[in-house]
DNA sequence: GTCTATATACTGATAGAC
DNA sequence: GTCTATCAGTATATAGAC
């Protein structure tokens, strides 16, 4: 039992270094020489445990895209308004200049090619909606957005706004675009708010 | 004066099958052999008129950036209320599958590690902003919008549901979210309007 | 299960003939 | 100005010792 248990650590973390070169570098340019060097274990461990570099690449992107979608979880499930949960969600502390560990995983030529990865990120992307979605069904039966608000649209105004933000700070070299970005939407969404009640 | 031309030709094809590799793969991921293959032209004729591959890419980024700046100005110069124009560009016919020739530079770590690659991608963002800041307060001026509205803050909005949109439609496969992130935006400052003229 | 050695193809760049 | 030949280095994967 011995070996199973350095191999389970040796597997956890090939997938935890895999999981911040994806991060840092995304799919195509992490090459299993820069996993292997980082995680300090020999070539033949990795294609004893994974197939390959694909494989690899899922266990560690399905771990990321877990840790992203908790986070959402965790702040729009909090108390206060639905669009006081919004609000949160948008203004959550970020790595903004490192980038949105899902997000940046689109850009890359690569990941969209690889069924498995691709699903991934869709089905991530997918899960996200439906929390904030919901969170917005909520606000307009609360009637803190007026009643015709389209839930669904705004729902990817507000994913696209964050995934948007972290393009802009990463093309300036600073978070200001992204706060920017994030400040802009929020007040958009309190006036359509001050209006809903109006109606 | 023959030779001349011819080089102006090669050149000219080097850059062009550059900018469009930049496009379909990005930076890292387009290798000179790919761009020589693809231009129809020899090795060593890339090394005539080019450092290298980084000096080429500046080439082909500069005249991409150009391009999508173009295209912007012509829809947020065209005539119409500055909210419809700040709509139009919202809705503007986008290949969206593919990504923004522009936006789609900051997710690659190697452009943000070439001082001129960057130098690029953030001054054609930077003057995207201007544009649609200076159409935004146009809206401000003419009460289209509300008085305390940030056009600042809104232009890095606009931009970012833009950029955030391609992401989203990316992860997807699909340009629905996209059109929704879209829509959902040009219904926030269209309430935001109304109430604008209210206040 | 882990290691080192090796294989094959590709990367970005240079050399030098024409 | 353009070409082919070549280089040292890296990418991904396999072989086989321990």
């Amino acid at each position: 039992m011995y070996s199973v248990t350095r191999s389970n650590d040796t597997r956890t973390a090939l997938i935890e270094t895999t999981k911040a070169l994806l991060w840092e570098r995304g799919y195509a340019a992490t090459s299993p020489r820069a996993i292997l060097e980082r995680a300090h274990v020999g070539q033949g461990s990795m294609y004893h445990h994974f197939s390959g570099k694909e494989e690899l690449a899922v266990a560690a992107f399905e771990r990321g895209a877990a840790g992203v979608l908790q986070r959402a979880r965790d702040v729009l499930a909090t108390d206060g308004t639905p669009l006081a949960r919004i609000s949160n969600y948008l203004m959550l502390q970020r790595e903004i200049l490192r980038g949105c560990p899902v997000g940046r995983m689109a850009g890359d030529a690569d990941v969209l090619a690889s069924a498995e990865l691709a699903a991934i990120l869709t089905a991530a992307f997918g899960q996200l909606r439906e929390l904030i979605v919901s969170v917005l069904q909520e606000a307009v039966d609360a009637e803190e957005l007026a009643h015709d608000a389209d839930p669904r649209d705004l729902a990817d105004t507000v994913l696209a706004v964050v995934q948007g933000g972290y393009v802009l700070a990463r093309a300036a070299g600073d978070v200001a675009p992204f706060e920017r970005a994030v400040r802009g939407a929020v007040s958009l969404l309190e006036v359509h708010s001050a209006d809903g009640a109006a109606r």
